[in-house]
RNA sequence: GGUCUGGUAGCUCAGCUGGAUAGAGCAUCAGCCUUCUAAGCUGAGGGUCAUUGGUUCGAAUCCAAUCCAGAUCACCA
């Protein structure tokens, strides 16, 4: 139990037996106490004052008195200053907490607790290659899976390729029209840059037929109409659909192209599925819900024969969910999947990552699951995260600002080995090792530099803040760890840690507590981060953290300590820390080097 | 126009289930390497928490209105 729950108790228990009176957590506040003031909590006596009738002061005395005096294990010491009772936590409870986990390389972490849950993220197009927008998606849906997985969940790791429809057919004409049969191979382009390439080709082309059609006195609606390719293109889809071979074929050659390439990225990047999902898969799905939606009439029909739904009692509109002409729109596979999921994986919770941009269109979703009383339809969650703009402005596919993922990465790698060359501290490494060190620590800065922020926050990517690897920063909280690593190492080597200090004869130092005090709020900020389905809040704690332990690093030495006793008392802090900040980054999907 | 987000230091962000003098990082300035890794540490300056009203012992935090920015409201996906 945390000292906070410990504290809130016996704070229950106090108020009960000083004032015969029953209160609940909410009933008053706990804070920890500023640096200013003596002690390490505090509990804020205003709320208590008009159901007690005495004065903060008056209660806070007594209910510190009580404290200290019933629970000596626990509370040392306290003194109220207007109102706040600051309470000094034993340096006993700290010692014990510290001897118990300082060795567990699980510690912070659950139990199984039988639930499973679906992550869905990424789901790319397979027109262009992946940017910077979806590494933001990537993070932050791996991240959350560790988080999830570290609270007792099951979790199943899921991504639904958009590869089939008019875009995809839009780089496959321009393939056709432009390519003269050259691929990946004969061009040594990436697979999903050089498809990617050929989408752009068709809006060029596109673009340039529009102009002449409009030039020649057609207007431009017309135009965007007839012009040749755009025409081509959809009797490419039409063809698609009826499974002409030659289309089918370049459609499955093209998307291997990408898949390859796309393989390629996430490796890098360390993602993983368990499940892929494709849309040429799962978009006749739904047809059958729509019926079934009729017969519970939660749908109905229109005079031309396109079925609807009608949200407005919601607050939001009526909502088509199928042509007039009998095909499904995007919704209604959208439907179909969310039920196979269910169906396939007996989840309790699927999770969406998915931009902001679709938060209507997800509350829509939901919102016909539910009055279609699909089972886990309550547990449906968006984790709707905000968009990643430029210190220039939003990114734009048309202007050529879009940042790719594979130059991003690359560029990050690149300066984190200058970087490390520049400082010149791991001259011994291997090529091998310099490589593995180099794409931790680059990777390492990318990662935390996009799971820092708030998901649902809306983010400006700076590529010259995003490249420093000072202060709030992924090399920063690997650095520390190295620190750390370079002094275990060294005490490891002469048999320290076998020494037992179960008691000690002197008290804790300050920097020597604040790094406990923080070391233990380890397992609360994961039941946050997971209740929150936040990264943000393990990146913004283990930059905490780390910036403790470096201060107690610099005020106190662990090697020369005073006595034998402070000696070990300081390797177990050392490597408590250093455990808890290798499982933090590990759920943002971060390694720490043992040396950098 | 309807709905939904957001507005905190020069910049990027915490804090938002109400509590003490609003915090970090970057940038600027001043110190600290003969002692466990200076990718570090210590300190300084920097704020009308968009504005106005309300609720409260107490508001950056809750409520209302206003201003500003963004998203969305397709028989597109």
């Amino acid at each position: 139990m945390s000292i906070v729950s410990i504290l809130q108790k016996s704070t229950i228990e106090s108020l009960s037996a000083l004032y015969n009176q029953s209160f609940t957590e909410k009933d008053f506040q706990i804070n920890q106490t500023k640096p200013e003031f003596e002690g390490d909590y505090t509990v804020v006596m205003f709320a208590l004052v008009k159901s007690l009738k005495l004065s903060p002061d008056a209660i806070g005395n007594q209910l510190g008195d009580h404290l200290t005096k019933n629970y000596p294990q626990y509370f040392s010491a306290y003194n109220i200053i207007k109102g706040f009772l600051n309470l000094t936590v034993a340096d006993a409870y700290w010692q014990e907490l510290l001897n118990k986990n300082y060795n567990d390389i699980c510690y912070g972490k659950k139990e199984m607790n039988g639930k499973k849950v679906m992550v869905e993220y990424s789901s790319p197009n397979t027109n262009k290659p992946l940017h910077l927008g979806h590494l933001r998606n990537i993070f932050l849906g791996w991240s959350v899976a560790e988080i999830l997985k570290a609270n007792g969940y099951e979790v199943v790791k899921s991504c639904i390729v958009n590869d089939r429809g008019i875009h995809i057919c839009k780089s496959m004409i321009a393939w056709h029209l432009f390519a003269n049969g050259a691929t990946p191979e004969s061009t040594g382009i990436k697979g999903d840059h050089f498809v990617g390439d050929y989408y752009v080709k068709f809006n060029d082309a596109y673009k340039a037929e529009v102009e002449k059609l409009v030039s020649e006195g057609v207007d431009k609606a017309t135009a965007e109409k007839e012009a040749p390719i755009m025409k081509a293109t959809q009797q490419m889809l039409l063809d698609w659909e009826d499974g002409k071979p030659e289309v089918m074929e370049l459609w499955k050659t093209m998307n291997g192209w990408v898949y390859d390439g796309f393989d390629v990225t996430y490796k890098n990047i360390g993602a993983d599925f368990d499940k892929i999902y494709y849309e040429s898969d799962t978009y006749l799905l739904g047809k059958d819900i729509v019926k079934q939606g009729m017969d519970k009439k939660v749908f109905f029909q229109k005079e031309d024969g396109s079925i609807w739904i009608d949200l407005t009692n919601d607050g939001l509109d009526e909502k088509i969910v199928q042509r007039k002409d009998g095909t499904s729109v995007y919704i209604t596979q959208d439907i179909g999947l969310a039920l196979q999921k269910y169906e396939q994986y007996g989840i309790d919770q699927s999770i969406y990552v998915i931009g902001n941009e679709q938060n209507y269109h997800m509350k829509v979703l939901q919102l016909i699951c539910q009055k279609l009383g699909m089972p886990n339809a309550d547990n449906i969650y968006h984790l709707s995260y905000g968009m990643v703009e430029l210190t220039s402005g939003k990114m734009k596919s048309r202007e050529g600002t879009v940042v790719d993922a594979d130059d991003i990465v690359d560029e990050m790698i690149t300066t984190s080995a200058q970087h490390t060359e520049e400082l010149g501290k791991v001259k011994d490494f291997t090529a091998d090792e310099l490589k593995e060190l180099y794409n931790t620590i680059g990777l390492g800065a990318m990662k935390f530099y996009l799971l820092r922020v708030d998901p649902k926050k809306t983010m400006v990517f700076n590529p010259t803040e995003s490249i420093d690897f000072h202060g709030f920063t992924g090399p920063f909280v690997q650095y520390t760890y190295a620190r750390i690593k370079s002094i275990l190492r060294k005490q490891s080597d002469s048999g320290q840690l076998a020494v037992g200090i179960d008691q000690m004869s002197s008290n804790l130092l300050k920097p020597e507590k604040d790094v406990i005090v923080a070391a233990e709020q380890f397992p609360l900020m994961i039941e946050q981060a997971a209740q929150e389905h936040n990264p943000s809040v393990i990146a913004n704690y283990v930059f905490h953290l780390a910036k403790t332990f470096n201060s107690f690093y610099s005020e106190l030495s662990v090697a020369n300590a005073e006595t034998e006793e402070k000696e070990q008392l300081r390797l177990r802090i050392s490597l408590l820390t250093a455990n808890i900040l290798k499982s933090g980054m590990q759920l943002m999907g971060i390694k720490v080097p043992e040396r950098m």
